[in-house]
DNA sequence: GACAGCCAATTGTCTGACAATTAAACAGCC
DNA sequence: GGCTGTTTAATTGTCAGACAATTGGCTGTC
């Protein structure tokens, strides 16, 4: 009933709703090869250009890739954690970027899931996993360290936190959720006494986790975040001081 | 110096890149209106297919939107939750399914996520929240209610559950997970003894909520989970055993 | 001033062609 | 016979030009 009234839809959107359809539903299996273009073009009677807009649609979202010459076409993908991460961070940073998302909102969502991996991470932390912590640490305890390697120590650390929980599913949903938010970190400069702060708090995260004590493993990482918001909270109110004392342009 | 050495990208490829790039780092903002395709073309030394083909890309994540007619033209797009959300549900089942995630992976990722809003939820919950729960209780201890709509509520009380935690960004995030566990849920074929036992684990989360009870709301949900991944054991067993009677095919 | 019709801009699609790439088939040589 | 180099076929990537469809603005008329 929606196909007479309303086919406001071009049909390379339908093509590529159809094989999106086909592969989600498992009729088209990982490594599969789609019928060539020419075929496609025949089969959905429609012209080439037009099946291959359809096709890319499918390769941005890594569904699908191309192989030129005598054995190629487009074959079903074989979607990475790799792959789904970088789509995962492009999603995440333009929600937060252009829904306006207060910065609390997203610092409670990211350190809630990291509080959800506490428990798995002291129950599964391997020394691997400890030691990579510690060496980060101690490249947050050097003051010599730039604004920008200390964020991306900080990043380093929580990645290992959440590694050690040993679920891809969660490093995956994370990993965007923290990388989406370092721009917004980064517009936090930290002082020399934040970082010391923050640097103990990183230290009775670790404690906590060596000693797989999931209960101090939380309390460390709900300290965290309310330091966080105390500091984006500050820095927001020193902006919006200077910006009514100037108010120009 | 990877221009011409590793000119392996298709120029649409390129392209897309270097639109996406412009969004993602806000040189284009909502609401712009990109160059027409004749434009972009010339821009970019290639023809309009080409471009289009660009633009598809783009288009299939939601980054823009096109318009025709004379003040048509492609559009950044306003990136809602509900396109992100459609997005993040393709990707995450095609993840369970092409990873060959252990069903215990999956719930155990999901049930630490829900457990993370349990807090907030607790904090939060309001009158509406708590309507919600009880009438998908009332909905599942229905011995009439077929499969589908059991699994249907259940997904409608979880949801409800992570919304009374006022945070979209979780929201957003673990309804993509919890949709895409369905089709492995479904899997599972309810007696009418587990759907009691699911009712009165749910009824303890429910009543946790109203009670502000945020031990008892994770307690709760951790029996739940335990119970929901002994099912699917069990399940799975039995279609192993049922494989090795009978190795037909 | 309001309305109808035309017009221009833009995307959506088609046709046909050629270039680039890849693997397989084939011919030739040792 | 086996290896090597070449041809060849299939397929995607790109181009050019054209036309259809859609949409908003413009103009002319009443």
């Amino acid at each position: 009933m929606s196909q007479a009234s309303i086919p406001k839809t071009d049909r390379s959107t339908e093509i590529a709703s159809a094989l999106r359809d086909a592969i989600v539903e498992g009729r088209l299996l990982v490594g599969d090869r789609l019928p060539s273009e020419a075929e496609l073009a025949e089969q959905y009677g429609v012209s080439r250009p037009t099946v291959r807009e359809a096709l890319k649609r499918l390769a941005a979202q890594s569904l699908i890739r191309t192989r030129r010459g005598a054995t190629g076409g487009a074959f079903v993908n074989h979607l990475s954690y790799e792959a789904a991460h970088g789509q995962q961070i492009t999603t995440s940073t333009l929600l937060l970027s252009m829904n306006a998302i207060a910065f609390e909102t997203a610092c409670e969502a990211r350190f809630a899931m990291e509080r959800a991996c506490a428990p798995l991470a002291c129950a599964r932390r391997e020394a691997a996993h400890l030691q990579t912590l510690r060496a980060e640490l101690a490249r947050q305890s050097d003051a010599r360290l730039s604004d920008e390697g200390f964020c991306a120590s900080d990043v380093a650390f929580h990645r290992a936190l959440v590694d050690a929980a040993a679920n891809p599913v969660l490093s995956y949903q994370l990993a965007g959720a923290v990388e989406a938010m370092q721009p917004l970190m980064n517009m936090i400069t930290f002082t020399a006494r934040d970082r010391h702060r923050i640097v103990s708090m990183h230290e009775a995260v670790a404690d906590a986790l060596e000693a797989q004590d999931a209960a101090a493993c939380d309390a460390a990482l709900t300290a965290l975040e309310r330091y966080t918001i105390d500091l984006a909270g500050a820095v927001m109110a020193r902006r919006a001081a200077k910006a009514a004392a100037r108010p120009g342009s």
